[in-house]
DNA sequence: ATCGTTGCAAATGTTTTGCATGTCA
DNA sequence: TGACATGCAAAACATTTGCAACGAT
C-alpha cells in the first residue's frame, strides 16, 4: 500500500498550492526553497505515481523534452489551454472535439481511438502587461 | 546554402520510401542495414533540417519521449491519425477542430493561439490481422 | 580553395534504477 | 518488525555540440 511520508506531503501540498504547470525539476527547486529537501528521484517517483492516481495532470512542455506536472482535482478526461508566458493554465471539455477525432477515425477505419491535444496561447493579463516571463 | 552529399542523399531517400512514421534511432537503423553507414548525429542534423523546410512532420512518440519523423509532401498546417500497432499514419486536416480551438481560446481571452494534436487507435489491417507488432 | 558537412566522442538534460539505509504502519 | 520509501550516485536514453578531417561546389 501507500505509506505517507514527510517527502510525500511536501510534494502533495506544493502541488495542491500550484495552478500551473511544473516540472520535476521546478518542484525540487521549490521545495529546497522551503527548506524541505526531498531527492530528485523521489520527487519523479511521487510526480509518477500521483499521476497514475490522476491526481496530476502530464503534459509535455511546448518545444522542450520535458514533462510539466499540475494538480488537478477533476480526473475526468480533458485537456488544457495553457499560456505559454506564464504558465497558468485552463481545463477544456473537449465535447465537439471528441466528436470530431471520432468521426475523423471512423471515416479512415481506425478504432480504439486516442488522442493527445494542447493548446497553448498568450492569456489576458500577458498580453496586456507584456510580461516577458513568469519567474517561478 | 546547402550541399547535397551522400548521406543526405541517403536519408532523403529513405523517408521518401517509408510511409510510416521513424525515429532518428529507426533512421540510423535501417540505413546500416542498407550498407550505408551515417553517423547518428547527421541523421538528427538532417531531420532536423528536414522538419525546419517542411520536407518531413515531426510529432513524438505516444508515450514516450521520442520524435518521430516522417516524410511529407503536403506543407500546410495538419495532423496524423496514426496506428499504434503498424506506425502507419493518415494526415487529417483539421477544418473542424482549428475552429473549436479558436472558440476555446476566445472563450478564455488567450490569442496567438498554437497547439498539439496527434490522433492514435488501430487502423483496419491491423485490427483485423490481429497483428501484434510490426516489425521495422 | 572555400566553407558547409561529417563522424566521433564527449557533453547535456531528463528520467530511471540499483542498492544500502531509513521509516511508516 | 517488515515492507515500502528515500537518497545518492550511476545508468539509461534521446539529443546536441565541439572539433578536426572531409568533400561538394
Amino acid at each position: 500500500m501507500q505509506r505517507m511520508t514527510k517527502q510525500r506531503a511536501s510534494i502533495i501540498d506544493l502541488m495542491r498550492s500550484r495552478p500551473d504547470f511544473l516540472s520535476a525539476n521546478d518542484v525540487h527547486e521549490l521545495l529546497k526553497n522551503t527548506g524541505q529537501q526531498v531527492g530528485i528521484a523521489t520527487v519523479y517517483r511521487n510526480l509518477q505515481a500521483l499521476a497514475e492516481a490522476k491526481e496530476v495532470d502530464v503534459i509535455r512542455q511546448e518545444g522542450t523534452d520535458t514533462q510539466l506536472f499540475r494538480y488537478c482535482a477533476d480526473d475526468d478526461h480533458h485537456h488544457h489551454l495553457m499560456c505559454r508566458c506564464c504558465g497558468k493554465s485552463v481545463d477544456i471539455i473537449g465535447d465537439g472535439f471528441e466528436k470530431w477525432a471520432e468521426e475523423m477515425a471512423a471515416k479512415h477505419g481506425f478504432t480504439q481511438l486516442n488522442h493527445t491535444l494542447e493548446l497553448y496561447g498568450m492569456c489576458n493579463e500577458c498580453t496586456e502587461h507584456d510580461t516577458p516571463h513568469l519567474a517561478k
